[in-house]
DNA sequence: AGCACGCCGACT
DNA sequence: GTCGGCGTGCTC
């Protein structure tokens, strides 16, 4: 057998040894160092063993042989949540597409600077007088750094060796002769960082509904029979998911399990947040972006050392170290935010039903309105499918859902952005001082073209998304590239009122004012909320009655309660419909009755306004009559037709240079080397084309779609893809290729 | 991170 | 000259 060497990150805490060592595979240890193994290694002039991770194999290193090491041996006590992380590592990195080191840095918390467990700290041991004369000498001496350190001590005894390090520039090669000659010492001290001091669980059981207690009592009798299995809870807004979540979790917990609960971003919001402290008290953690990346660090720490028994978070958080794992639960899980948009591009929908499988928990989805592939799963037997029909609160009924057409609108002169049925309503709230959200569904680039008298959305004859407007001259698919000039009049009608879509939140304030002179409006949007804190504080204002509108993007139809709110008008449904890509009618859908839940969340009956220039779409129909599963049948034979996910996979291939012709080059040099594979696997190729930007900060980008209903066989033609690649340095050099799964 | 190497000023 | 501090670069 020829020789082995093995690709090693070390350790993965500092960005300085951040890339991979080469080590010999001595041959004792040949059966067992494989990929993702944890090895130990000598490392450096001192040779101090270190941990080390196995990224890769090959016959050949590229460095000089004579100055390899080997292996020093294998890591067999490692706790058991590391090595289950690093396997999951593995795993991401097969099923996206990433390299192990990506693929770590996703699972594994990457240690900040030192270890925060048992903090460094210098203290000074001289007296006063000692000190000066010490501070005297070194001035003289022209010792630099040996004087700032001085310095400092004249102000504080003690400073943590952190700051010594990286604020006052000094080196162990300073430190330790100061230290040997016994002036200072360093010591460590255990750091007492940020443990959630709260008043203990008050455990108030609330009362479940029928349809609550239906779903919890199914929930444990499985888990008592140690059955483990997937469920997705459909339950309308309003419905009371949190308290079955509690009773799921507690029940959990009681079996010395633990639980991650998974919440977007956006909707961690303080209420939330209270809410499963006052439950479980201490023995929960919460982590989110704002967390410096030492406390993040920390509370992961506690998880490992089993302090704690419950972690919210954001989709990071999947990667808490629970050895005990007995239940991951995702709340909303429809969001977009579930799916990382850096390599690995993983959807945590996929990683939690990977790790539950690994640690033998159960996995629990949540949502108002189930993402397609879900319910799809839901409704083949894969996940077990429960319903929450009512409202928790009593006397709280579903909104009335009134559809306004802006078409009819515009024909009758009405060249406002209010219909007449939404103003009418707003004149009656105002009157009776209560209150109004308006919406705006806007995202992103929505730079599609449509016509204000028949609304019709210029559409690509191939792939049946929006065309993009270009330089408002030319109309391009991003699927497939076909362009078409910009017409003068809609082609279905033939009127002259076309444009492209798009109003900013700024301006429809205006139009508002306009309106409504004497009413108090706010705005919440981007630049409203930019500062820190500002999300939260229009929000309370707005609760505590400080305004009568509230004008918003998405991010205010998320989290809070508004009881006095009984309107809610949709000002143009048609701008997440028509976007760009095949998921306009599922999103439409998911905001149109996220917005509608927000009506009438108390004893007041709640309105909901849907104003449109496609009242006939099934999007808008079924939102209004707030029928998920007749949405879900219309979309999927949609996305059968079209061949989109989830009724086939659909694996993306970015290219993307600085270089043009490089690009170009490399995409139409994949495009023709995949075209044979697929042609055999019945695999349908479209492109290359045009990324939706096609230039970023100088960056061009181009997009390759490959599509089929078995995953593996994209899998295996992105690894010939990845292959291909590798050995053709010259087409491939200047481009970077990302994949991505949907 | 931790170690050593080489530069540079200070002192016998 | 040489001693010793200081900053930098490397570690398979």
């Amino acid at each position: 057998m020829t020789e082995q060497y093995a690709r090693i990150i070390i350790d993965i805490s500092h960005e300085k040894v951040d890339r991979t060592f080469d080590y010999r595979i001595p041959e004792r240890l040949s059966e067992e160092v494989s990929v993702g193994s944890l090895v130990l290694i000598p490392f450096g002039k001192g040779n101090a063993m270190r941990k080390g991770y196995v990224v890769g194999i090959t016959p050949h290193a590229d460095y000089d042989k004579d100055k390899i090491k080997e292996i020093a041996g294998i890591v067999t006590d490692s706790v058991t949540a590391e090595s289950l992380l690093i396997s999951l590592a593995w795993w991401l990195k097969e099923q996206y597409g990433s390299t192990m080191n990506q693929a770590l840095k996703t699972v594994l918390p990457v240690k900040q600077k030192i270890k925060p467990k048992e903090k460094k700290i210098l203290r000074c041991l001289l007296k006063p007088e000692e000190l000066k004369k010490a501070l005297e000498e070194a001035e003289r001496k022209n010792y630099k750094a040996r004087f700032r350190l001085f310095q400092a001590f004249m102000e504080s005894p003690m400073i943590p060796y952190e700051i010594a390090v990286n604020q006052m520039n000094l080196s162990s090669a300073t430190l330790k002769p100061v230290i040997e000659k016994g002036l200072i010492t360093l010591e460590s001290e255990e750091v007492y960082r940020n443990p959630i001091t709260l008043k203990k669980s008050h455990a108030q059981h609330v009362l479940l509904n029928q349809e609550q207690q239906t779903i919890v009592d199914a929930f444990q009798r499985d888990y008592s029979e140690n059955i483990r299995k997937t469920y997705l809870i459909h339950g309308v807004t309003g419905s009371g998911k949190t308290e079955v979540y509690m009773e799921l979790i507690d029940r959990v917990i009681q079996e010395g399990k633990q639980v991650i609960v998974l919440i977007p971003e956006i909707a961690l919001t303080y209420q939330t947040v209270m809410r499963f402290y006052g439950r479980f008290g201490s023995r929960v953690s919460i982590i989110n972006s704002r967390l410096s990346a030492g406390e993040r660090y920390d509370q992961f720490e506690r998880a490992r050392n089993g302090d704690i028994d419950i972690m919210i978070g954001p989709r990071s958080a999947l990667f808490t170290p629970f050895s005990r794992l007995g239940l991951i639960l995702i709340d909303e899980e429809h969001e977009g935010a579930y799916k990382s948009e850096v390599v690995p591009r993983y959807h945590a929908r996929e990683v939690a039903e990977k790790r539950a499988s690994m640690q033998n928990a159960s996995l629990v989805l949540g949502s108002a309105t189930p993402s397609l592939e879900a319910y799809t799963k839901a409704l083949r037997g894969e996940y077990s499918l429960f319903l929450l029909t009512e409202r928790a609160k009593k006397d709280s009924r579903m909104a009335n859902v009134w559809v306004a057409d802006l078409r009819q609108e515009l024909k009758e002169g009405n060249k406002t952005i209010f219909s007449r049925p939404l103003k009418e309503k707003m004149e009656e709230r105002l009157a009776k001082k209560e209150q109004i959200m308006l919406f705006i569904n806007r995202r992103g680039y929505a730079n599609f073209v449509s016509c204000r008298s028949c609304g019709d959305a210029i559409r690509c004859p191939h792939c049946d998304v929006t065309l993009t407007l270009h330089n408002n001259r030319s109309l391009v698919c991003h699927y497939c590239g076909h362009t078409i000039p910009m017409p003068n009049e809609c082609p279905s009608c033939g009127s002259p009122y076309i444009a492209n879509f798009g109003v900013g939140t700024q301006k429809i304030e205006q139009m508002t004012k306009k309106m409504f002179p004497s009413a108090r409006i706010l705005r919440m949007d981007l630049d409203t909320t930019k500062k820190k804190g500002g999300h939260e504080e229009i929000l309370t204002a707005f609760s505590e009655g400080e305004a009568d509108i509230l004008i918003g993007t998405q991010m205010i139809v998320k989290g809070h309660d508004f009881p006095n709110v009984t309107l809610v008008g949709v000002l143009a449904a048609d701008l997440s419909l028509y976007t760009p890509d095949y998921r306009g009618a599922e999103r439409t859908f998911q905001l149109l009755t996220q917005a509608a839940g927000r009506a009438g969340r108390d004893e007041k009956p709640g309105d909901v306004v849907i104003q449109t220039y496609s009242p006939e779409h099934y999007a808008i129909t079924t939102a209004a009559s707030q029928d998920y599963p007749a949405f879900y049948e219309q979309e999927m034979v949609f996305r059968r037709m079209m061949k989109y996910p989830p009724a086939n996979v659909l694996l993306t291939i970015q290219f993307s240079s600085k270089n043009e012709e490089a690009l170009i080059s490399a995409s139409e040099a994949v495009a023709a080397y995949v075209t044979p594979l697929a042609e055999k696997e019945m695999v349908q190729t479209i492109g290359p084309s045009e990324a939706s930007v096609y230039k970023i900060n100088d960056i061009y980008r181009k997009i390759l779609y490959l599509k089929h209903v078995n995953y593996d066989i994209l899998i295996k033609i992105r690894d010939q893809i990845d292959g291909f690649s590798e050995n053709r340095p010259d087409l491939f050099d200047l481009v970077l290729i990302q994949y991505d799964f949907s």
